[in-house]
DNA sequence: CAATATAGATCCCTTCGTTTT
DNA sequence: TAAAACGAAGGGATCTATATT
């Protein structure tokens, strides 16, 4: 195995020395034509590479970050959501030429470890998915010095946390108001999981609707469940048991409103014709689902470059402003 | 923000060198028990986490590696394939302390700053997925003393290149001989991507089973596609122009068959009535079609999981194997 | 006195060779 | 003479004072 070159003998061939070879190769002035032409000759005759871990070591960057979700391994990769904010994130750090460390936290060990990773600096900072209840990860993230972006509202909001989110409460609002504009009389909701703030703020989007429309909250049109399609079809089921008269349903993802097509189907109801259906995210299988399925979309490559800009600029030292609201957007097709 | 905690700070606390220090934190021997606990106790009251860059410096170890994928992230994030594959080796790297570094390089400008990143050192080691043609990435790689795994066997073998495959030929074999024994009598196959050699490999275990029949080879009945649904159903189109009396389909991927079944739906055929269809991946979805896909089995997780054991290997100075194929299973289910 | 180049200190950890008990 | 602890030497890039011309 060929020895990596280092700075010292670039220098050392183009007759500079290290300091002058290394302004050259970071593009800085006060360099003379004469030495930049004969270090960037030099370097690319021994095609160097300058040495990540000293030059971390020196400047305290490793111009690198975190996309860590605290889920299991199955919902991350499951859930269209994730891999689309994986995505836009992706394009975001390639764009903005920075690596991306991806880490799934579903293990106690798991997470003790890449926060010890994180606060060793071998990351710039973290974006942080799914955080369930209020959980002290990003307040201990903070606290070991890395800078945090959440991707959506945390619960206890007011300890100063930095976060972009999506206007989950508009969208429940506009997709229950939608239901109800429509002439569905009785409109229950398959809610998203409850300890996330998404899943209460959808909710209340919809209680909100619901309260605007003039009718009166009916706890027994709200069927709690989870984000997943198993979850969607059982509160399903439950909500069919109980409310057998219910002609629409707001349900709090798509996946959920998936499993909860299929629990109607299973019921002997039609969509949309028996009970409509209205989604959230708007993840690529909406749009091919039959029948198409409305829903409420997510900006998920708007929030990936949000969220890596936020923490672009903190890692930088700017304070930008800690909280971002991204509207979002009604798409009707063919559900409801 | 608070500034973070050296080694040299633990010692002082502790009233030790630095030197045992840093044994005691590495659970080193030569270190007395009085030691240790100071040195972890001062340790935990500073919340002391080692410099990674400083570490990297000396031990020439980032404990990283990279995930990397030549595709488009169109086509990385709407192929359940690499997204099992990210799962896997996301789960066999947090199994071995390993932080996993993803990328997607789909410009060619991608490409170069991801190889300089490798060779400074960011990653000890590259495992690269879907390499097209005779791309020289991987040499580029090793060139720069970077271990390199590749998931697939590459066009150019015999050039020593590491890798992990699964048995491609075994499986388009099985996959067509179980559709002549089913006793299909007009046998085509809808290929996979031919500038991959996990679609040229396909195809000859299809001309393997042919031929074993006793049948001739007609170059009539081999429509080349790629892994696409999208590909699947225009080749699947073209074939039936070419060839109505069609009546199976082996197809290169679980997506190119989802995509020949609806071509062959629109052209009024029944599957797997009139036509059968095997596809090859097992993704999930493979299972919740209708009718539930026949298909072959890639072992995902055993793939992720020896690619990450060989890249280790290899970055700890061992010389192992470098050639890993592991076995398909049919797995016949309502299609063929 | 500009403009350009340099030596040397620095970042923090690991480890080797040596000293201490 | 072991066992335990230590001092100091790197490792490679950056940056700040300090020369050059």
């Amino acid at each position: 195995m060929t020895q990596r070159a280092t700075l010292e003998e670039v220098a050392a061939r183009a007759g500079v020395s290290r300091a002058t070879a290394s302004r050259v190769l970071r593009g800085a002035t006060n360099v003379s034509e004469a030495a930049r032409a004969a270090v960037h000759a030099a370097a690319h005759e021994v095609s160097y590479s300058p040495n990540r871990a000293a030059r971390s070591l020196v400047t305290g960057r490793s111009d690198s970050i975190a996309f860590m979700v605290d889920e299991t391994e199955e919902r991350m990769f499951a859930d269209p959501f994730f891999l689309g904010m994986l995505r836009s994130v992706q394009v975001a750090t390639a764009a903005a030429g920075l690596q991306l460390v991806f880490t799934v936290v579903s293990r106690a060990e798991d997470r003790e470890r890449f926060v010890a990773y994180a606060a060793g600096g071998h990351v710039d900072g973290v974006l942080l998915l799914s955080l369930h209840g209020t959980d002290d990860l990003p307040h201990r993230l903070e606290a070991e010095g890395v800078p945090t972006v959440l991707s959506g509202r945390p619960f206890d909001d007011a300890r100063g946390l930095f976060y972009v989110d999506a206007d989950n409460v508009g969208g429940g609002r506009i997709a229950t108001a939608h239901l109800v504009d429509s002439g569905r009389r009785v409109v229950a909701t398959v809610t998203g999981a409850l300890d996330m703030c998404a899943g209460q703020d959808r909710l209340t989007g919809y209680r909100q609707a619901v309260t605007a429309s003039g009718a009166t909250l009916d706890e027994s049109l709200v069927e709690p469940a989870g984000f997943t399609t198993a979850e969607g079809y059982a509160a399903t089921e439950r909500l069919l048991a109980r409310r057998p008269d219910v002609d629409a349903i707001f349900a709090g993802s798509d996946l959920a409103a998936f499993g909860a097509i299929r629990a109607l189907h299973a019921a002997g109801r039609r969509v949309p014709d028996d009970v409509a259906v209205v989604g959230f995210d708007d993840i690529r299988d909406a749009a091919e689902h039959q029948p198409p399925l409305s829903t409420v979309r997510q900006p998920v490559g708007a929030l990936g470059s949000a969220m890596t800009r936020m923490l672009l600029a903190r890692v930088t030292g700017a304070v930008p402003d800690p909280n971002v609201v991204l509207p979002v957007e009604l798409v009707v097709r063919g559900t409801g």
